[in-house]
RNA sequence: GGCGCGGUCGCCAAGUGGUAAGGCCGAGGACUGCAAAUCCUCUAUCGUCGGUUCGAUUCCGACCCGCGCCUCCA
């Protein structure tokens, strides 16, 4: 068994395995801690939270590490016109981010170091570079790395050094004006900025006066601290990061501590909302609250997120949310119906995983796992998932059979991270006076008062609630 | 201009050198007092034009169209 992924690097699929030891050191650039995440950020969180599934699945060890960046342009400066001090600030977003992540089902990396107490290490990073003539200081005590000192610089995103622009902007889009003339290159960006008047309270002392580190330095000071300074096996983000901000990384950490950084480059495509691109300006840059408040489950999100190829941009809209809760749905009455076959209960299926090589076989269900080891390809998946619930194959099961269909089921939920019966709730906690309507329509039903009963279930449609007629009762559905 | 991604059924979306998975929606049927829910059945020749081949949606070339990155961004 084994795991293939496009590694943008060598732009081929790859097998991923641990260059050494028995561990993959995966790092991920986390998410900027100043304001909700929105689904973009998490379309690629999730993608990358379901490759570690498929990877447990698989049997391999993943260090999973992911960072949290409180530290950087945005936090300060959003903290500050909030009028809060850094760390409360970011202390607040971390954990919302962490309770969405939770509602995602995303499951905790290894570790998540945050930029704030990587201070020192990242000043000895600096240090070595200058050391090595990476890296030179200017008069006002900012620091800058020497882009035409390392002669790899742009392999990753094969980007010429005639032809990249300037690194003139910070991590907020401003323009640095005060420094434009203090570098050596255009090209040069900085790894430590001098204290500034806009920084208010953050600024921290160094042996070029106080300031604060430029934003590409935490990933690598963190990658190497994390991982005890060995080459990690793969690193992920959003493509968007490809450049600068890892070719950055490459250059610091290889200019630094002279060995390969990374072997695998993992990057996820970005997200259009109904066709456009996703900004504020537009008005379509949803967060998960945003979605939950119109009503879609963070099941059918993640569903949505995770459902087409990370490569591809993603068209998210609501008709494809609607179809992913029903999609969902769908899984669910197929368990149900390999459920009733064993007459086991638990419907816990991430609690319950096992190893592919537990499984050995995964039978009928065995397409939809190579789809996932062969590059993540989780339509594929899903599609041989549903391709085997057509055929209902439970009609035919013993129940020996459906106990090991779904163990097989369950392990590939657990793989996309797919949790299953979770908008059961919805249904019991219908309002007192929609219950009283409903009882009130079946007893009518039941003295074959059609009339009153219809008139009783219009009254319901129209407050948002379906009723559905069972043998012995009925069940309400709310439709938002 | 450079580096990438894509154009497959109404929408979303896999895929392979030998005549196209799947999801959603829709239609018909079963069930139902009627519905809803559920179940069953049904719907494409793959952007354009050339080439290679016994045979191409899949390989090559050209072209058209959409999108991303190249400045902060997952």
């Amino acid at each position: 068994m084994s795991v293939e992924l496009y590694d943008t690097f060598s732009r081929s699929v790859q097998t991923l395995s641990p260059w050494s030891g028995d561990k993959l050191r995966f790092y991920c650039c986390g998410p900027t801690v100043y304001g909700p995440a929105h689904i973009g950020n998490f379309r690629t969180f999730l993608i990358q939270d379901t490759l570690c599934r498929v990877l447990k699945v698989d049997g391999t060890c993943v260090q999973h590490v992911r960072n949290i960046t409180d530290l950087d342009d945005k936090t300060i400066f959003q903290s500050q016109a909030e009028g809060k001090n850094l760390s409360e600030f970011t202390t607040y977003w971390s954990e919302k981010f962490h309770s969405d992540c939770a509602a995602l089902n995303m499951l905790a990396p290894s570790a998540e170091p945050s930029a704030v107490a990587h201070i020192p290490q990242m000043i000895n990073l600096v240090e070595k570079l200058i050391e090595k003539k990476h890296a030179y200081a200017t008069d006002d005590g900012s620091v800058y790395f020497r882009v035409s000192s390392y002669k790899d610089y742009g392999r990753l995103s094969r980007l010429n050094q005639r032809e990249l622009k300037t690194q003139s902007s910070n991590s907020a889009g401003q323009v640095n004006d005060a420094d434009e003339y203090d570098r050596e290159s255009v090209t040069d960006f900085a790894l430590w900025k001098s204290r500034k008047p806009e920084d208010g309270d953050n600024y921290w002392p160094s042996p070029w006066g106080e300031g604060r580190p430029g934003w590409h330095l935490e990933c690598s000071a963190m990658v190497h601290s994390s991982f005890d300074g060995e080459t990690i096996d793969l690193h992920g983000g959003g493509i968007d990061l490809c450049f600068p901000h890892h070719e950055n990384e490459i250059a610091q950490s290889e200019c630094a501590h002279g060995k390969e950084f990374c072997k695998h480059w993992f990057h996820t495509a970005h997200l259009m909302v109904e066709g456009e691109k996703m900004s504020k300006s537009l008005g379509n840059l949803y967060t998960l609250d945003d979605l939950c408040a119109k009503g879609f489950s963070p099941m059918a999100i993640r569903y949505t997120l995770i459902s087409s190829s990370y490569r591809q941009q993603l068209n998210f809209t609501f008709d494809g949310l609607h179809a992913s809760q029903s999609a969902l749905s769908k899984l669910e009455r197929f368990a149900q119906s390999l459920l009733d076959k064993t007459g086991e209960a638990s419907k816990d299926f991430n609690a319950t995983y096992v190893t592919a090589e537990t499984i050995k076989d995964f039978g009928l269900l065995a397409k939809a796992w190579d789809a996932l080891r062969q590059n993540l390809n989780t339509a594929a998946s899903l599609g041989a998932i549903f391709g085997v619930i057509g055929s209902n194959p439970a009609a035919s099961l013993d129940a020996e059979g459906a106990r090991s269909m779904l163990r097989a089921f369950g392990s590939l939920l657990y793989a996309l991270g797919l949790e299953l019966y979770k908008t059961e709730d919805k249904i019991i906690d219908a309002p007192a006076d929609i219950i009283a309507l409903a009882n009130a329509r079946w007893a009518a039903k039941q003295s074959k008062d059609f009339n009153k009963s219809d008139a009783l279930r219009e009254e319901l449609i129209e407050k948002g609630w379906v009723v559905n007629d069972e043998k012995d009762g009925f069940n309400l559905e709310y439709r938002s």
